[in-house]
DNA sequence: TTGTACGCGTTATCAG
DNA sequence: CTGATAACGCGTACAA
């Protein structure tokens, strides 16, 4: 039941044909229904298909037919509700020029990337990714197949890169916070968010710098970018200190979370404390209050990434995109 | 730059051998990076194929290099959040066996299944689908590759099925409402479910017949599973049975979409009108109230999914598998 | 270190 | 209607 699926040897369309009595290629014909060929020898070539257990090789298949472009797309996390949307764009993207999609995904095991981006290399003509092995590890897992990186910088030539103005998102997230009046702010940061993205405690530091607003130590937590981190790091923050009013998150889920820690403790949001987000995810405008936050266009992010892997796959050079950012604000801050 | 990318023909090894003045084995060995070559070969090699712009062609190398089991899983929308833990679910159980997982989307586009299965079903040994078309229209389009269907009943022999008992799930559904004093209740359906998915109404009626309610034809309504339908619908249904007190929805997208009019409406939940769902997805834990909801098991139904690829791959005889669920009383009802 | 010959499993062509 | 035979592009002996 839990075989490896170890073929000692593959069936093929000899073993089928001896076995029939024909040859392999009336096999080929009755396996893909082409009109020459005996009802009566047909339905034999096919009970001995059966009987062997007979599948087509794939491989074979591809080497003899035209295929379409293949694009493969790499995401680290798919329970993760900021890949939907940008799954959403490169599918749209690629079928525009038609070009199908496989997508694949790391399960946040950030070790497991060379192996998943191998494997598909194997299958695709070229790949999206966002993966945070250092780039020296991805290039010797691509096997010759051309990747665009999304969500961090590259420094590897060859790749395409494609990243999110994220410094102007967080000064926009400040600024908007800093008018409403907050100025003891916080936040809840992520070191080390999966797809590599970097920490933003630095343009969070200097946007407040900005204001002229400095901001302590204990003002700035650090978590995965889960909800439920995000509700035990609220917790942590409001317990150390009682005095900020408006909380700026690494990500939206983390937003989420801090809203259930709100919900919790008794604290009003946005009257007791004002929350920020950041991505923009689909979700916030479900809760109550709809959440604020500084919103990536994931479907954009998307097409550009296709237009990169596009560029590549022409042999023209990699490109370096960055894409803006908008501040929605909506009930939370 | 919108070439249909309808290369004129491939370049080859050989290619690159003849413009670097080598044989085309020394090319291999030059882009595989094998050790028994000269330096100053492999760079006029590499030079040679960037020129040309060579990529080598994945299926003459599959089919020289033994692969591992491939299994293609075909969604109807990424966007939905009803997919991603199915998705996971498929990758864990996949992966305990060694198996590679490939995604593919319709994108809700119904009509499109026969091709992205044909395109998928030429990349993978075997396939696991949210498919609505008809089980004949999906044969003429699998080439062979096995097929199990999820969320729906199944008639082809070969395919196998991965169902769940929705009835029971209504039956719980109706059940907690009525102990809980209700007895106008209404429904939000969705006649044309993506994913081929059939309507709840006939179990929701002999639901509501066990306790001796009856149903009017205006307490039904039905939309199309998605959040704005369901704010719609909500208010609709609302304005024309005031005196309901509880809403069972086709799923929790709706049931989402319902809370967002009740709020605007001012219709408190579940105080004014409790909301009971369908799916259990992971946001109704993160609303407020917590969403009451009728629970897939999605990641087990995705393991379940690939037990039975697993059976067909072997030659066994397909499976039809119901899954059961389970009624998650939180705050909405 | 480099080149030659062969086979991988399939489909297409062309005889029979 | 059926069967040889030749590709498809690449990797792996083995020979040079």
């Amino acid at each position: 039941m839990s075989e490896q699926q170890q073929p000692p040897r593959r069936v093929t369309l000899k073993d089928v044909a001896r076995l029939a009595g024909v040859s392999h290629q009336t096999v080929s014909r009755a396996i893909n229904d082409k009109g020459e060929i005996d009802p009566d020898t047909r339905r034999r070539v096919l009970d001995a298909a059966r009987e062997l257990n007979y599948r087509p090789s794939r491989f074979a298949r591809g080497l003899v037919r035209p295929g379409a472009t293949t694009l493969g797309l790499i995401v680290s996390d798919v329970v993760n509700p900021f890949f939907p949307e940008l799954i959403a764009g490169v599918i749209e993207a690629a079928e525009a020029k038609g070009w199908q999609v496989l997508i694949s995904s790391t399960q946040n095991h950030q070790s497991r990337e060379p192996e998943v981006i191998r494997t598909l290399a194997a299958q695709v003509d070229v790949l999206i990714g966002y993966l945070s092995e250092p780039d020296a590890t991805l290039a010797g897992a691509t096997e010759g197949v051309p990747l665009v990186v999304l969500g961090r910088p590259v420094h590897e030539p060859a790749f395409g890169g494609v990243v999110v103005d994220a410094a102007a998102g967080v000064r926009a997230a400040v600024a908007h916070l800093v008018a409403s009046g907050h100025r003891a702010i916080g936040m809840i940061d992520c070191p080390t968010a999966a797809g590599g993205v970097p920490d933003r405690r630095p343009a969070f530091l200097a946007a407040m710098a900005e204001h002229g607003l400095t901001v302590a130590d204990d003002a700035i937590i650090g978590g995965s970018p889960t909800v439920e981190d995000g509700e035990a790091r609220f917790t942590l923050l409001r317990a150390a200190r009682p005095d900020i009013t408006a909380v700026f998150t690494f990500n939206d889920l983390l937003a989420l979370g801090a809203y259930r820690a709100a919900r919790r403790l008794g604290v009003s949001v946005p009257g007791d404390c004002a929350i920020v987000g950041f991505d923009g995810l689909p979700i916030g405008e479900l809760i109550d209050p709809p959440l604020t936050s500084v919103a990536i266009d994931k479907r954009r992010m998307g097409a550009v990434a296709v237009a990169e892997a596009a560029r590549l796959l022409a042999g023209e050079p990699a490109g370096r995109v960055t894409l803006p950012v908008e501040l929605v604000v909506r009930g939370s801050a």
